[in-house]
DNA sequence: GCGTTTGGTTTCATCACGCAACCAAATCGA
DNA sequence: TCGATTTGGTTGCGTGATGAAACCAAACGC
């Protein structure tokens, strides 16, 4: 059987993880934040097969998170460039890395740091505030039907926590 | 060939896409921040073939995202608990939720919003901010070595735009 | 004009995913 | 107390996805 998608779903996690969820794509995003546009430079760098790539190049495109630009006088030389769309995954991959750093690396052994250009400080993690910028805590955030809202949703008020 | 991992990948992401990049297993996550616990109800409310299910659990508890906690009296019905590292993962699915409310459904059709239940108002989008609770433009982010870095990262400083 | 680089495609083997059937222990209902 | 149902899975099988290596054509560099 193929491999179930979950376009139908009425859920944007589900929807996003439908574009970006498959194996390798958020690593190949990644790569293109850090300034990579070739396909041999993604290839060498990731380590990943050159028709997986290809495949994920082409849906990347599809979904205009990448889009394919013509480099190279008269002819095929490519470059992979992000979108706005595919700039805006640069939150997901943040919260993914600071995740990884928090249990996985543990704090000082971190391989990448990001850094504010401007003050040359260090970019404290992200976090989910209200409107005057102070934590929420997770027990204090409540999941309700929006808008957009189908009738399965409309009966799970959950807190988060 | 099996499937690679990317768990020897010196990278914070990939480590944690090792963890849980794999197909169904955020979405796992999503239902137990939502309250689900129980084998039957994560098998009904997502979908998902029991098979892959019973898989999914295994790696998350041998992951520490989840635990299995024997509940009933004498014998085997389980309830499946986020651990602080899962409730951790909030943040990611945050990110995933909001990257598809902007990009995929759009303003005003969101399936779900989150309220902050002390004020009752939504809670804005997660934002890279300064010390001071600023937001930083991408171009003034600035990737560089940490301290755990190997050497293939060592030559890799670049702004994230 | 010729070798190399780029950006792929093709082929084949193996593994993961999905469905349906099956199952045992625990619990529920009468 | 005994049979039915619920819970939490496992097994078998078919199909699609993934990975490695070989192959290839058009552009480019000299």
């Amino acid at each position: 059987m193929a491999r179930k998608r979950f376009a139908d779903m009425n859920c944007s996690v589900a929807q996003s993880l439908d574009i970006i969820g498959d194996w390798w794509t958020l690593l190949i995003v990644r790569e293109a934040l850090l300034g990579t546009q070739q396909f041999a430079d993604f290839q060498s760098r990731l380590g990943i097969a050159k028709n997986i790539l290809s495949k994920r190049l082409q849906r990347l495109v599809e979904n205009e998170i990448l889009m394919r630009v013509d480099i190279g006088r008269s002819g095929s030389r490519f470059a992979y460039r992000l979108t706005p769309r595919g700039k805006d995954l640069l939150t997901v991959i943040t919260a993914l890395r600071e995740w990884g750093d928090r249990w996985i690396f543990g704090e000082g052994n971190e391989p990448v740091v990001i850094r504010d250009r401007r003050t040359g400080g260090l970019v404290p993690p992200l976090r989910i505030t209200d409107g005057e910028g102070l934590a929420i805590e997770a027990r204090h955030l409540r999941a309700e039907p929006g808008p957009g809202a189908t009738r399965e949703i409309l009966e799970r008020t959950r807190t988060l926590d």
